[in-house]
RNA sequence: GACUCAUUAGCUCAGCUGGUAGAGCACCUGACUCUUAAUCAGGGCGUCCAGGGUUCGAAUCCCUGAUGGGUCACCA
């Protein structure tokens, strides 16, 4: 034997377990029963159903489809489960019932390979709803071994990389899944039910505003022009409120060009919320109202238990400003500060909080405030009334200019909503774009561009507007006893396999 | 981005202070017509993440890199 021959030898060898089942495949096309020619199979049930209605369908004729999860032979006859959409479900298939050429061909079956069966509805002596086989069909052969039977899948990088499998393998990731398409007609029926009107805005935009982010850039050829994938919808929906359209929302993908991490993912579901001839308070009701009742609805109570801690979803939420949480947690009034170089002062003990000197005092207040106060919040919580530094978007509070009329609802320590009464004075907008731009000239990436037809739209004339922004993710998240948002996410943003 | 842990069979994992690579499942052969982690007997399966170094000898020690997890930082 060469070495060449040798080698290839080895190579077979290697991927014996793979080369196996493509020779069963071959064997069969050879006898004319190339499973990959088959268009259709008619089941008359799922396996769920035939559980449901055992008492109607016992000793009657059932067919259904699935996957082969586990397979028990005995000889002459031989049992296995099947895995349809809905559940497992036995099949009991013997040589005197299928044939012998059939039965021979049905032991070549292997783990993962899709079958029809055809049979009697009938219980087995340990008490197993089954179906005794007339007929077998082996409609698509797997040619690659499933995870193992009772360990499963479990390399959290292979589960996200081949979803599809982890779908198999593991039934619990199809649940919040199932979950998650609920949660989200939920939350489209509670606002269709309220007259919101769905609309869809563009993805690609010329101008990436609405947030503070970084967007990603991509390129139209024809047009010879960068654009931004959005980072968020808002400013077209303020339109759309200046158009006339007084309640409207977008439920829908965000991209922002930043970290990853168990509660980032680079493109995500949001939705937003404009409702004219309202304010704040009015969207910190549909927020609390909202989440309420797609609790209810999707899981039947509004207390949860994530991670242990039990939290009650049930409105209405504690409301609390941002300048008395600070002060309580860290002892400073930093809304006495006359400006800048007195709030820095103020805060110059504060040793979490970096670059003091170049923050403004509405910076500060909220930088201590994400810094001290954030994490505490694991009850709902409507946090009040953010500095004007950090809002460039809000309207202000008649009686007290440095704040906004702005909220953010926190559970368990993390912000999954953002509203505020909408700042519709143009004049001022432009001033807050411009020093947004300001701040984007020393090297702030994610400050806002400047949008002046967002302006003329202003200058036409914004009603008094409530607006609101949920992350549906972690909303999801929260309800489904989520820890990564890769578990909520069928496809999660991965890095490219190197092979 | 920083720190830290991990990467061994298709899957889940063991492998001690360096001495010829292991188990279970899956797969193959045989027995078995009510099993369900089926059972019983036998068998095959490895780029020990990659590259370099130390050594008579490296899955094991050292360095570099890749990928992933966790924690932290920024962002929702």
């Amino acid at each position: 034997m060469t070495n060449e021959e040798n080698h290839s030898m080895e190579e077979q060898e290697l991927r014996e377990i793979l080369l196996v089942r493509r020779e069963k495949l071959k064997e069969l096309q050879e006898k004319g029963n190339n499973p990959f020619t088959i268009e259709q199979y008619i089941r008359t049930h799922m396996s769920k159903e035939i559980l449901d209605n055992f008492e109607n369908l016992e000793g009657k004729t059932a067919s259904i489809a699935g996957r082969i999860v586990s397979k028990r032979g005995h000889g002459k006859a031989g049992f296995a489960h099947i895995q349809d959409m809905e559940g497992r479900f036995q099949i009991y298939v013997r040589q005197d019932q299928i044939g012998e050429e059939s039965y021979k061909e049905y032991t070549t079956y292997d783990l993962g390979d899709i079958i029809g069966v055809e049979g009697e509805v009938f219980r087995t002596k340990k008490g197993e709803i089954s179906l005794k086989a007339h007929s077998v069909v082996l409609l698509t052969k797997s040619l690659q071994p499933l995870p193992e039977k009772w360990h499963g899948l479990k390399d959290p990088d292979l589960r996200y990389r081949q979803r599809y499998v982890d779908l198999i393998v593991n039934p619990e990731v199809k649940d919040v899944f199932i979950k998650r398409t609920k949660i989200i007609r939920k939350v489209r029926e509670f606002l269709d039910n309220q007259d919101y009107l769905e609309v869809e805005t563009p993805i690609l935009n010329t101008i990436a505003g609405g947030a503070n982010a970084k967007p990603f850039i991509t390129h139209h050829n024809t047009l010879d022009l960068d654009m931004y994938l959005r980072i968020a919808n808002e400013l077209f929906l303020k339109r759309l409120i200046v158009g006339g359209f007084d309640r409207v929302y977008e439920m829908g993908k965000m991209f922002r060009n930043e970290g990853m991490s168990y509660k980032h993912n680079p493109e995500y579901t949001a939705i937003e919320i404009y409702e004219a001839y309202t304010d704040y308070n009015r969207m910190i009701e549909i927020t609390e109202n909202l989440v309420e009742y797609v609790a209810k609805e999707v899981l039947g109570t509004t207390k949860i238990n994530y991670d242990g801690v039990e939290i009650e979803l049930k409105a209405p939420w504690k409301r609390v400003s941002m300048h008395d949480l600070v002060r309580d947690k860290t002892g400073i009034d930093f809304m006495a500060a006359k400006n800048n170089e007195e709030a820095r002062a103020l805060a110059k003990d504060l040793k979490q909080i970096e670059n003091i000197d170049k923050l403004t005092k509405g910076e500060i207040i909220n930088a201590a405030f994400e810094e001290f106060c954030e994490e505490d919040l694991i009850q709902p919580t409507f946090v009040l009334h953010h500095p004007v530094d950090v809002s460039p978007l809000a309207k202000r509070n008649p009686d007290n200019l440095e704040i906004t009329n702005r909220f953010e609802a926190f559970i368990y320590g993390r912000e999954i909503a953002n509203g505020f009464s909408e700042l519709n004075d143009p004049i001022d907008q432009k001033q807050r774009f411009l020093s947004q731009l300001k701040a984007r000239e020393l090297g702030d990436e994610e400050a806002h561009m400047m949008d002046e037809d967002f302006i003329n739209a202003l200058e036409i004339g914004l009603p008094p507007t409530g607006g609101l922004g949920i992350g549906i993710d972690r909303l999801i998240m929260f309800l489904t006893n989520s820890h990564s948002i890769r578990d909520v996410l069928l496809f999660p943003t991965m890095k490219p396999e190197i092979k």
